[in-house]
DNA sequence: GTGGTCTAGACCACT
DNA sequence: GTGGTCTAGACCACC
């Protein structure tokens, strides 16, 4: 199964991060395990319509992280996980993004109870594609 | 109790963002309530130690979202709430903000238990101070 | 056929304004599709003789209405049409602009007949050219 | 009958304009004829609860333009109807007004029917209260 | 004094 | 080169 991205237009997220964050949750719901290959820079970008120098921008970013290691001539593999931030800043970030999304949804007006149960629904569709199960053989 | 805002300078989001924000989050949360005033732009801006006009972009933006209603020579005071946007858009609103917000949870790894956890926590506290109590008489 | 966009000097309308209404309307009469690319900043700034600045509140106004989608380094391109706002305010906004107008046609004496005969022909020319004929691809 | 006049919050027309507005309107309905008196400066300031500097800036605009004429230590009065504006100034006016609100309905997106079915209701409503019937003798 | 508009010029992230 | 953000300072209509 080949992955599917995709670049959406009209919200103002910069391409090179929506790609970034499809690769990053493809690698968070198992559909990208260590080891995997990812498609070369030129592949990607036509695949995408999207300027070569923004896949090589995105690979060499996630490169920079440590989620994906490169070597040349061969190609890029998805990285063995681990974590990379310190509890610190994971709590820090995952406050930001509470605090603006928590802020988003009662600037639109819905219930507690709509946001809970479709935040439920999410991860519960998560829970049904089990992540990281039976990881290729790495390297 | 004078409304107290902070600016945080090394993150991306812009300063205007930031001051709207909190402005939103206080009428929100019912720290205002429609028919107070804000403080004007300069004296915000003096406050804020920032540029009177990324004040006046701020209000002129709170003044096109409705949320806030602008008279020259007086002053900008608080709305009423009303629902400016239509279904369709709320709706596509709270997708994408659902949809950053579990991508960047998903990236963090946290579990479902502890987000909706604290979800809940946002939610019973806004609660218990109940916004819209003792509006006073708009002019 | 390149888009003539003229700023008018004296009246009290102010210049962000004139050149918003421009576009508003080069978009509703179908001068402008989805998918077309607008000037540019600068560009249209020297056309009009105005401050870059000025087009970018105008550029940055209708990005927030929705009727045209930027992207940083790309260029700005007239959005899908979509309907932003919810019905009650689409009522209260339609009866403020009628009330408007009825009350600066009944100061100028003008008849019934001649305000509806005018307005009808306003409605006739737009349905002879129809917008949204043949949309190019949006990317 | 006295006179009803009201100041709306919300849109951001100017209070003497309001004010003005209303009063120019009560005079091309016939609510108020040549030789009728108009409030005291203070009288309409308390009523509407404005400051009277506001009340006496429109009167001394409306007696400029000369529909209205002031007599010390009497009051102020409606003046005789006369036709002020060129025919060319006239229909400058119209044409930009319609062009506002044309402008307007295209954005709201309403049809070609219900504009027109609302503006006729407008003009037959006016109709019903026939307009400069037993003009007062004036002064 | 209040908010609104405009100019001038700078820096930034993105493509 | 593109749009987006910010500063600095000016002028205006309104109350």
């Amino acid at each position: 199964m080949a992955l599917q991205f995709q670049i959406a237009t009209g919200n103002n997220v910069p391409i090179y991060r929506q790609i970034a964050d499809q690769i990053r949750r493809a690698i968070s719901m198992g559909d990208l395990v260590p080891g995997d290959q990812l498609p070369t820079v030129r592949a990607l970008a036509e695949q995408l319509i999207v300027n070569p120098n923004t896949v090589a921008k995105v690979y060499t970013m996630l490169a920079q992280e440590g989620v994906v290691e490169g070597y040349v001539g061969r190609g890029l593999f998805v990285a063995a996980r681990r974590q990379l931030l310190s509890e610190e800043e994971r709590e820090r970030r995952l406050a930001v993004a509470l605090d603006a999304f928590f802020n988003e949804v009662l600037f639109l007006d819905f219930s507690a109870e709509q946001i809970m149960e479709l935040l439920s629904q999410k991860f519960k569709a998560l829970e049904s594609t089990p992540a990281s199960s039976t990881p290729k053989d790495v390297k």
